[in-house]
DNA sequence: AACGCGGGGCA
DNA sequence: TGCCCAGCGTT
């Protein structure tokens, strides 16, 4: 491997370092197409000045006319006069990033404005429970981040409430990483600093046709480093928004619009793909190998209590650890199986979980059928889950030998429809229910 | 630096 | 089905 000398240019949010001299440089237009630039060229990669400024005015000359009408816009959109408005901006630019991160702008619009409207502020949100939280967040998923967006909100209320405007006070806060501190600190606070998620990745790499692995720490590095050259130093915000919005809605991963871009003519990768038909624009940024799916199987008992009436039965929650996956969420009783499982393996394992950690017998089974099978696909995991239907007669409870291992409790349909569940465990509660309609319907006939 | 963490939409 | 999305915290 080639050595080269560590650039030690750190990247400066919102200042341009002069154009150095290189033996090879790699601004200089090239007569014929080149594969790209590994992380050890791009090391000394910047923009010429005369291309951040098209870059800059086009860019915004474009957003200006082409933004998306995104409701926390209408909130950051416009100076505000005051701190407390400035306050009231950062708290719907910060709900909104967080909800955005790994989420796609169609999935986050209703969630962010139901948000908005339980908890208009950070002191209300502050006031809030866990419970609440989970329930407005239910089926967004990393359900840590809205963990994480209450006890933010819960520190900067101690702190006395004032929303920290630099990137520094913003990395504080829990949950808010680099990307989130330089959201919020452009476009509340019109701090020129760079943001970098996805979509920049993608448009700078592109611009600069990177072929260097884009996960890679230095390569990370440097597109920040590259992202902070550009950046408007007058309006950081809607310049952020703009590269952002132009990866998400021109240049898309696979099938980008380039005659429609803005900054088609700035563009490395569209220039060498005029050049060579082999080469194309959606080479950059370079694919990265996935990692293998892991495939588990899980026995899913819903336990119905009948006390009485159907209407007054109660079915069993469990909640999960407060580490891990969906971690502090409840769910039904389940065990983990060690591979696809018959469903007398099933309820063997289910049958000692219940009884062990709740007391629950089997001997004191109304009904006990098989609902279905259905897989859940996480990113990392393939879950395919058994699911079960079990009704017990409530006087055969032995609360007694109950262990306080675990935390559960018995709930009512309606607070379970309410509830904040992840999805899995919804969709298993909706074939139950499902499963029970048709057979009412069978029955009736 | 590597890993774990959900869910959905789209080609 | 595979891909990837307005990332962050932990180890």
């Amino acid at each position: 491997m080639k050595k080269k000398p560590k650039n030690s240019t750190a990247a400066v949010a919102g200042t341009i370092t002069k154009p150095k001299k290189r033996t090879r440089n790699v601004c200089e237009p090239k007569p014929k197409p080149e594969p790209g630039f590994t992380t050890e060229d791009i090391e000394d990669f910047q923009f010429r000045e005369d291309e951040v400024g098209e870059i800059r005015a086009s860019l915004l000359k474009w957003y200006d006319v082409n933004k998306r009408d995104l409701p926390w816009r209408r909130i950051n959109d416009g100076d505000a006069t005051d701190d407390g408005e400035r306050d009231r901006k950062a708290y719907a630019v910060w709900v909104s990033e967080i909800m955005l991160q790994q989420t796609r702008v169609q999935t986050v619009i209703n969630y962010f404005n139901r948000w908005m409207e339980k908890w208009p502020s950070v002191h209300h949100l502050a006031q809030a429970s866990i419970e609440e939280v989970n329930e407005m967040w239910a089926g967004l998923g990393y359900y840590r981040r809205a963990r994480f967006l209450l006890e933010g909100a819960k520190m900067i209320v101690e702190e006395g409430g004032r929303f920290p405007k630099s990137v520094n006070d913003l990395r504080k806060v829990r949950g808010i990483g680099e990307y989130t501190a330089g959201a919020i600190a452009s476009i509340a606070f019109n701090e020129a600093v760079p943001v970098v998620d996805g979509n920049v990745v993608r448009v700078i790499a592109r611009l600069k046709t990177i072929s260097a692995n884009p996960k890679d720490t230095a390569t990370v590095k440097n597109i920040w480093r590259l992202a902070g050259q550009l950046v408007d130093v007058h309006r950081p915000g809607d310049f952020n928004q703009a590269l952002m919005e132009l990866g998400a809605t021109l240049c898309t991963p696979l099938s980008p619009s380039c005659s429609s871009c803005p900054v088609s003519a700035q563009c490395s990768a569209l220039s060498d793909s005029k050049h060579n038909p082999s080469m194309l624009v959606t080479d950059y940024p370079t694919k990265v190998a996935k990692v293998r799916q892991r495939h588990d199987f899980s026995a899913i008992s819903v336990v119905e209590i009948l006390e009485g009436e159907e209407d007054a039965s109660k079915f069993l929650l469990v909640k999960r650890p407060e580490e891990g996956l969906l971690a502090g969420l409840w769910e039904f009783p389940s065990v983990s199986m060690n591979g696809e499982a018959d469903v007398v393996t099933r309820r063997q394992a289910i049958d000692d979980f219940l009884k062990s950690s709740f007391g629950l017998s089997s001997s004191n089974v109304i009904e006990r059928e098989e609902v279905g099978e259905y897989v859940h696909i996480f990113t990392h995991i393939r879950l395919k889950m058994y699911i079960e239907l079990l009704v017990l007669r409530s006087r055969d409870v032995h609360r007694k030998e109950e262990k306080a291992v675990t935390s559960y409790k018995y709930v009512d349909t309606k607070t379970l429809a309410s509830m904040g569940l992840s999805t899995g465990v919804r969709k298993a509660y909706n074939m139950v229910q499902k499963f029970k309609q048709t057979r009412s319907n069978l029955i009736s006939r």
